[in-house]
DNA sequence: TTGGCTATGTATCTTTTGATACCGTCATCA
DNA sequence: TGATGACGGTATCAAAAGATACATAGCCAA
């Protein structure tokens, strides 16, 4: 839990300027979420923004029963959609989900018209952001086009955050959604793995070798 | 080809400010393209930054002997990717080749450190493409995950520009281009509408019906 | 301990897409 | 006019992925 300012400004050493920061700790709060909150929901106006310090968000889009992973928003980020969405008072077209225990700084959408103008680094975070969103969804599209499903599972293994034990907490299931394919899939490449000596399975984990 | 200011000014009505309007024409500079020009390297720095008034520029990405079709900057719109990598003084990762005749605003690169902190209008513009990109981005990306390749030829048949006969001037080849497959692939599907009537093929064209 | 739920293993079949090869047609230009 | 190259049609084969069905195993609570 952040309780102290000092600490909490560590988070934010991209913002440099003073008058900035004090703003940022004037307006803003620091709220805690647990696993399954639901931060943003598709169709609502956006009238608060997220800096995370500690966590993460899942952000997504549902359309019918299938489901975009855009992105996840993680320590010193903020998300792309919900600005967007902000800025131009447009209902959001996103879900954010919080997947782990996370930490969230949260300010009124309405400062960002003065700081805009105000303070360059806030410019260049956003720009930044939106940059680095792009990114993101280009590699995975880079993915969906060229790569078959085992590198792209492999790939999500070798990303994944391991536990001390080397240990990936995601079921089949949950692996499947993520990289927009079904159950049985995943568990066959899972077993080709393991069969490979790759990894070893475990009911609810992983272990990579 | 735009001579006068007046026309040149009608193509920029997103800003308002007339002192930024005074800077764009003072600064900038309306550059002729035709087919095929490249404005844009992967690997070079972006010095200038462009706003399309007529035309359009394919911007792409090419990894070994792959390619992904980022967007097109068409009427009115500036390359995100360019102005990312202006921003962070950055090399390009991308290539920009004019695709038909056209007019291009260039101005300074740096210019927009200045514009960001005097002119709003800039800012939402900036937020907006970054949006837009973004959002086009995530269209291809459903169709990629979710679509199959006949409902993508379709749509982008749809899409596309016709002449008043309602042509549409693509081969085979680009068309299979576009979509990151083959022309083996896109024949077979075509010749498949076409016996659907929805289309009639002939050689370099296509006609809807 | 038993029933029920979730997670996983696996076989079978089908569809979609990709790869390759070969042929004919059309346009252009030397 | 004849060579060349881009364009398009089509057949055949193989690979990748999805759909479906069913079996088994672990976990937990009544």
């Amino acid at each position: 839990m952040i309780e102290d300012l000092k600490t909490f400004q560590t988070y934010l050493k991209f913002f440099p300027e003073p008058e900035f920061r004090e703003e940022l700790v004037k307006y803003g709060q620091v709220n805690s979420f647990k696993k399954g909150d639901i931060i943003v929901r598709d169709g609502q106006y956006v009238k608060f923004l997220p800096i995370v310090l500690t966590g993460a968000i899942r952000v997504y889009q549902q359309k019918e029963d299938r489901e975009i992973l855009l992105y996840y928003v993680r320590a010193e980020e903020t998300c792309t959609m919900s600005l967007a969405a902000a800025y131009f008072n447009n209902k959001s077209s996103s879900h954010g989900v919080v997947t782990e225990p996370t930490e969230v700084l949260i300010f009124p959408a309405d400062l960002i018209y003065q700081w805009q103008s105000k303070y360059p680094s806030w410019n260049k975070y956003v720009i930044h952001m939106f940059r680095r969103r792009y990114d993101e969804l280009i590699n995975s599209f880079e993915g969906i086009v060229f790569d078959h499903i085992p590198d792209r599972v492999w790939d999500y293994l070798k990303r994944a955050p391991l536990n001390t034990e080397n240990h990936i907490h995601i079921s089949h299931q949950q692996l499947a959604h993520e990289l927009g394919t079904t159950r049985v899939v995943i568990s066959r490449i899972l077993k080709q793995f393991e069969k490979e000596k790759k990894i070893k399975l475990f009911r609810g984990y992983i272990e990579l070798k």
